[in-house]
DNA sequence: AGGCGGATCACCCGCGCGGGGGACGCTCGG
DNA sequence: CCGAGCGTCCCCCGCGCGGGTGATCCGCCT
């Protein structure tokens, strides 16, 4: 049995998806709220497994209602239902804890399916949300253009040393690592400082890090005594 | 019209999905692949609206091929359709540029729907991998917790002195900046090694970007002759 | 009063590192 | 065939760095 709580503050959005929802058999509506404030209260007490959550709400908004019940009430989790796919309001909500963001213009079937989604512990986004969301998680600060074209310049051998100097190992350790001599390694690192135009070893492993090329790749390199 | 392409080594479920698409009325087959290099070739000729892409396959496996075909190809939308919902696929998949990723196990009408969603030129993820992409993003990935502790130890100057170690500046440099002498941010900087138990600054840098605090902040500290 | 930690400075020592060369063999493509 | 680029290796030199140890001053807590 999935106990729902319906925060929102139109009568008539309300009425109908009580109505929606008191069709399924096994969904049961606990509650109604009309202010974010109300419904963090009632979800309180109440202990929903779902609260369909709308944003625009009087007192508190859904964003900041929803903030406030993750924290009190933990394991209520919040979908939020509304009509604009703000990128604000999308964001907004899914920093603050909802579990998923569902557009009203959703089909009957979809909202009936949203919430058994979201009860099973999983997450949900309307389509067009879901595009948003990746495209700002897919381009998280791009590398500067001129240092990936610098790193270009660099051979393939030279691209390994340089991840083993940004890994944090010395000379030495990298020869060992790749079955060279460490004079070998001291030509490949000051190769790859004169075309990065970089001082020393430690700038590489900035470099590493700016361009993208040591992100939570398989680093270690520390932690070894 | 929706133009679709099937990329799938295993023919038995490339025959399935066949099948399944094909009774669409405004779906149209225009083509298979069984490895990612064919993908690639077949989707740069027959320009289809959406490409079904396995992750597993031989030669060029589905992410490798999605790259470059969004490169290749540009309009074309890829949606990954796997059976594991490994991190690795989503966010590497998702990176090179797919619109979905939908797991094998999705009811059939689920698919269909996925490829009408696709064609719209909106994105789609199975409801436990939006799970993963809304956890990824709303936190980013957290600082070993050992690490958060060790930082815990050093004192405000250290610190300081600290952030001017990873941002690659040497001793004499970050003495003259912070109007100290030399000598004392020696100091500092055996003491930090002490605490954070590193062996060299090189070391230090790569703590930084590892804790957090040396991302995207105001960095700077290469790039000055 | 004493004690303690933080911040500042000092010295010596040894080593790793980066800058400056040069050398050899291999594999390309012209 | 020969040069270019690459990968491997060698030398010397100077300096920055890190380890070890100790000193001084200040503020804070007891």
């Amino acid at each position: 049995m999935t106990r729902v709580l319906i925060a929102d503050d139109d009568d008539l959005m309300r009425a109908g998806l009580v109505e929606l929802l008191s069709g399924e058999p096994e969904i049961e509506i606990v509650g109604e709220a009309s202010t974010g404030r109300e419904a963090v209260d009632r979800a309180r007490r109440l202990r929903p497994d779902v609260v369909l959550m709308d944003v625009r709400m009087p007192d508190l908004d859904g964003i900041g209602a929803t903030r406030e019940l993750t924290r009190a009430a933990p394991g209520v989790r919040v979908l939020i239902l509304t009509t604009f796919e703000q990128d604000d309001y999308v964001f907004g909500s899914l920093r603050a804890g909802a579990s998923g963001f569902l557009l009203k213009r959703a089909r009957p079937e979809e909202l009936i399916a949203a919430v058994r989604t979201i009860a099973r512990g999983d997450s949900l986004l309307s389509p067009s949300v879901t595009r948003l969301v990746i495209d700002r998680m897919t381009q998280q600060p791009m590398p500067e253009l001129a240092d990936q074209a610098k790193l270009a310049l660099l051979t393939r051998r030279e691209r390994e040393v340089l991840e083993q100097v940004a890994s944090g190992l010395s000379n030495r350790e990298i020869a060992t690592k790749l079955y060279v001599e460490e004079s070998t390694i001291r030509s490949h690192v000051k190769r790859i400082l004169m075309k990065l135009e970089l001082r020393d070893r430690v700038q590489i492993v900035i470099f590493a890090y700016e361009t993208g090329m040591n992100r939570s790749s398989g680093h270690e390199g520390r932690e070894n005594g």
